[in-house]
RNA sequence: UGGGGCGUGGCGAAGUGGUCUAACGCACCGGUUUUUGGUAUCGGCACUCCUAGGUUCGAAUCCUAGCGCCCCAGCCA
């Protein structure tokens, strides 16, 4: 199905009339954060429609702004792109490769009487502005002659004056209702190392003189924006207008993704990382794309997810739940099953052998065969999940209770004849009973049972640590009505340990999911190691039970 | 009270004057199947398109007037 939006609608009309001969798009991220999944839908956008009509996208760094950017964020952006899979046109471009021209450009402006080098103080800028509603005034130095403006700015560009001192201005129209029109500052003084360029420069352009014009340089063609630049347009094609730029791209905006739950501004994504609320960029609770590939999430299912947003102008705000619905949609499809117990309850089978084993068929994945079968031991002794048990079972519960019966998945129907406790009464043991006739799991009369449970053989278990996870925020919406680092869920995460894993999942890949049968999907985190394995949870599965529950009660 | 946008079911979103007693997806509700209370499958879920007028044989789509929401006063992007 091809993807129709009104970005598409344009670009085609553009094609067909001959405007555009070949579409040239970018992604233009600021290396001053990780990117999250917000930035996806952009890429997909960007990337996607660069595929579509045969044209190409560029992945440009808009690095105007040493104070914030770093190389850590170069690589990290670079890296997330490539796991999207998508690839750019050529190198990875950059907004400071065309410091040289823009300062060229600056000072054609100031040539052509279109730039000057003001004096005031930010604060006085500021007062100078007026309000949303009240026009500008005029500054002082505004009216300062072509050779003087051309003379400060090249002190300005020596390093004469300090941060702050002077900046250079566009001369538009101090009484504009875009407030962007307001003889936007065009250049700073900022003496601070760039990641790239080093201390080349002391003064920078901001991201209005940088952006357009570093469009115009690399051909694109349709420069697609989040709904906050819109009032930047005009400002955009001004600038384009009356600089020699070598061609005419056009802005166009799109709603950015909001998604309940949780929080996507790199401002408070930086905060919850720098002061400690979660542990680094790639925390598996956070929406980037690092911390979605350390949870497990496969690229895949996060294309799927981004297709399926609307591409249009209205802000909106999209439920977790669908991305939660495209993870489990593809891992369905392609995760191995296992079983493991992640709240261990022993199980003794009284009427089978001491101290013997066998090894019992299980399928890897019902949804495809090519995935095989592998065997599964069993003894005496096993671990079932505390949760399937229940002392006094009430109605629609169709697990073990106390003289019930329940199939163990893959191998025999198991019968509990006696609850063990300790001094506290908490259950830690069962005493069972199973059928040798019930091998496999079939009844030899047809008999039906409702409940199948997972199982781990407790003499061949592997102790493993088990990280579950849920939404970062307890508030839909975090931020609108307290601050947002208060709506922080409690329970976001929960570790725990001593959890029995099937001999099978020794060693399993980092990263790559699968299902614990019943569970959910997990994969194994990097803080994993030979002694311990350590697993996230991805995604859970649907729950019906649980939604009974809470009816219920 | 300046400028720029946006308003279709719980959420996202098609729809561009008649085929709209309004697609599709998610969520939700109910049935069937099932060695995962998973999956699959079937069915339900907007007499109504922010509101009020108007134009028209006919409007979610055109006009007018309201109302509501978002963004902008960084030498951030």
């Amino acid at each position: 199905m091809e993807p129709r939006d009104f970005i598409r609608e344009i670009i085609r009309k553009d094609l067909a009339d001959g405007t555009t001969s070949k579409v040239v798009t970018r992604f233009p991220p600021e290396p001053n954060g990780y990117l999250h999944i917000g930035h996806a839908k952009s890429i997909f956008l960007n990337f996607g429609i660069a595929e579509e009509f045969d044209g190409a996208c560029n992945l440009r760094f808009d690095d105007t702004n040493p104070a914030k950017e770093e190389q850590e964020f170069i690589d990290a952006i670079e890296a997330d792109v490539r796991w999207m899979g998508f690839t750019w046109a050529g190198a990875p471009k950059h907004a400071s490769d065309y410091f040289d021209t823009l300062y060229t450009w600056a000072e054609n402006l100031i040539e052509n009487g279109k730039a000057y080098v003001d004096d005031l103080t930010a604060d006085e800028i500021r007062e100078y502005r007026g309000t949303l509603t009240k026009p500008g005034r005029n500054s002082p130095y505004r009216d300062r002659t072509a050779d003087e403006n051309l003379d400060l700015f090249r002190r300005m560009k020596a390093g004469e004056f300090a941060d702050g001192a002077k900046v250079l201005r566009a001369k538009i129209d101090m009484a504009s209702g875009n407030i962007n029109m307001r003889d936007p500052v065009i250049y700073r003084i900022v003496k601070k190392p760039h990641p790239r360029t080093g201390d080349t420069w002391c003064i920078y352009p901001t991201y209005d003189f940088a952006h357009g014009q570093s469009d115009a340089i690399e051909g694109v063609t349709h420069s697609l924006c989040t709904l906050e630049f819109e009032d930047h347009r005009p400002l955009y094609d001004w600038l384009v207008e009356n600089l020699p730029t070598p061609a005419r791209p056009r802005q166009y905006e799109f709603a950015k993704l909001n998604l309940s739950y949780a929080v996507l501004s790199k401002r408070r994504l930086t905060q919850l990382v720098k002061d400690g609320h979660v542990d680094g960029w790639d925390d598996p609770r956070m929406l980037t794309l690092s911390g979605l590939r350390r949870r497990g999430i496969p690229a895949v299912a996060v294309r799927d997810f981004v297709s399926r947003l609307g591409v249009t102008k209205s802000d909106s705000v999209v439920d977790p739940a669908l991305l939660d619905h495209c993870v489990r949609e593809y891992l369905n499809k392609v995760a191995e099953r296992r079983m493991a117990v992640i709240h261990p309850l022993k199980v003794v089978i009284e009427n089978y052998p001491e101290g013997e084993t066998e090894m019992l068929d299980a399928v890897n994945n019902p949804e495809d065969d090519a995935a095989g079968t592998r065997q599964v031991p069993f003894g005496r002794e096993l671990y079932i999940e505390h949760d399937d048990f229940m002392e006094d079972p009430p109605k629609k519960f169709f697990r073990l209770g106390p003289g019930r019966e329940v199939r163990l998945r893959w191998a025999y129907f198991l019968t509990c004849n006696e609850v063990i406790k300790n001094d506290a009464g908490d259950v830690i043991e069962l005493r069972c009973t199973y059928n040798p006739e019930t091998k496999g799991g079939d009844a030899p009369d047809g008999r039906k049972v409702k409940g199948v449970l997972h199982w781990v053989s407790s003499a061949h278990a592997i102790d493993a640590e088990v990280r579950l996870y849920e939404h970062l925020f307890v508030d839909p919406a975090p931020g609108k009505d307290r601050d947002f680092i208060e709506a922080l869920n409690p329970d976001s995460r929960s570790v725990l340990e001593n959890c029995k894993l099937e001999p099978s999942l020794a060693d399993w890949p980092v990263g790559e999911a699968l299902q614990f049968e019943r569970l959910g999907y997990f994969a194994p985190d990097p803080d994993s190691t030979a002694a311990k394995p350590v697993f996230n949870r991805t995604m859970t599965l649907r729950d019906t039970w649980a939604k009974i529950q809470a009816k219920t009660s």
